[in-house]
DNA sequence: TTGATTCCATACCGTTTGGTTGGTATGGCT
DNA sequence: AGCCATACCAACCAAACGGTATGGAATCAA
């Protein structure tokens, strides 16, 4: 391995980038710190020196790349969106292009894998989903607010119930053998959407 | 470990008991070889004497054992349902005392840590899924004909959706600290369900 | 320039992994 | 009784695991 340049931010940020495909491609378990590393082209030492160990390295990677991808994908578009449309027109878009190491899925997957047993990375991931909820929460508040949503409608809960839906549907996409599994879930998945629209929507 | 009776049928009920606690309490490559043994108070001669290797033990897992709990929780008080508040209660019931290594959670987990690149595997738990949906959307099937459902329901669809949502809640309930947001999902839940009544029902 | 510190590579370590090997005891069958 | 396939055990194995020890090169503070 030739030398190279001392480049800590960038090799952190290389760390995180291998770390990123392999644990969403093999999951966290399933995924090795010689895979990443080589991956990385990099070497043990450089990963334990910017992670103490392997599961501060899937904290940060649920954290800072897991975070940003839901940020990205959901939190971002809903900003100031006033209308049941654009979520509705969000989820297509998710729906469609979603693909088995997203950052969607491999939230669900990682959180599925190692929450019920991994204090730490469940908090993490918490934080994450937290935040999808929370920007969902705040989605609805405002169509009840305005009238776009049916008034009745409890913010937080339905937020619960819409990533409880999505998380699961990840979860049919790479299990499924039907090719047309997708549309059956959005098909029910929109009409349940519509459920909430309210008069001025 | 003392010479033991020949017992090939109790043997291999004994390394799937074993097996099924700690695949649902570590997950599939969480759950090393060694445990189930020592839980089931065997040998790796005898578990390889029975299953050609850790893929198919798991293989055998989910058909028999997740196969049957979700036959138990889910299919069998489906069968001849005749009303939406039978589903209602049910999921009540499902959701309040739902634990992370019950059938249920146990089957997402594992499709959601293994699915997307375990065919074999992929395919048992498809097997399950499928079963779970092809009850869910008979029981909508006859609340469509009879009328206690909203005659323009599609009844896959709807299975699709139900699955997916009642899936995601299994992990976002290892996932959150939350304590109420069980409570959460079930108001959001079954306000979806009402949304599904029909004239009749 | 010097000294300390950060960054990273090499080599290594003990443990655990899934799986094998060789052999022994059992129990049905002739 | 004698045979033989089946059921099971104890010991073993190479590979991979997460992690460490050490040392050198680059950088920064002085």
């Amino acid at each position: 391995m030739k030398p190279r340049k001392k480049q800590p931010v960038q090799t952190r940020q290389a760390i995180l980038d291998a770390a990123d495909a392999e644990f969403s491609l093999h999951g966290y378990c399933g995924t090795g710190i010689g895979g990443i590393v080589i991956r990385a082209e990099l070497t043990k030492g450089a990963l334990f020196h910017h992670f103490p160990d392997k599961r501060a390295l899937a904290v940060a990677w649920v954290g800072e790349r897991l975070g940003a991808g839901i940020e990205q994908d959901w939190i971002a578009p809903l900003e100031g969106a006033a209308s049941l449309d654009a979520l509705r027109d969000l989820c297509r878009l998710r729906g469609k292009d979603l693909r088995a190491d997203d950052a969607t899925s491999a939230l669900v997957a990682v959180a599925a894998e190692t929450a019920a047993r991994d204090e730490p990375l469940a908090e993490a991931l918490e934080g994450v989903f937290g935040a999808w909820r929370a920007a969902l929460a705040g989605f609805f508040e405002r169509g009840k607010a305005a009238g776009w949503l049916y008034p009745a409608i409890h913010p937080e809960a339905e937020a619960v119930m819409f990533v409880s839906a999505f998380s699961g549907f990840t979860v049919a996409m790479k299990t499924s053998r039907n090719p047309q599994a997708r549309q059956l879930f959005l098909t029910a998945f929109e009409g349940y959407l519509e459920t909430l629209r309210g008069q001025q929507g």
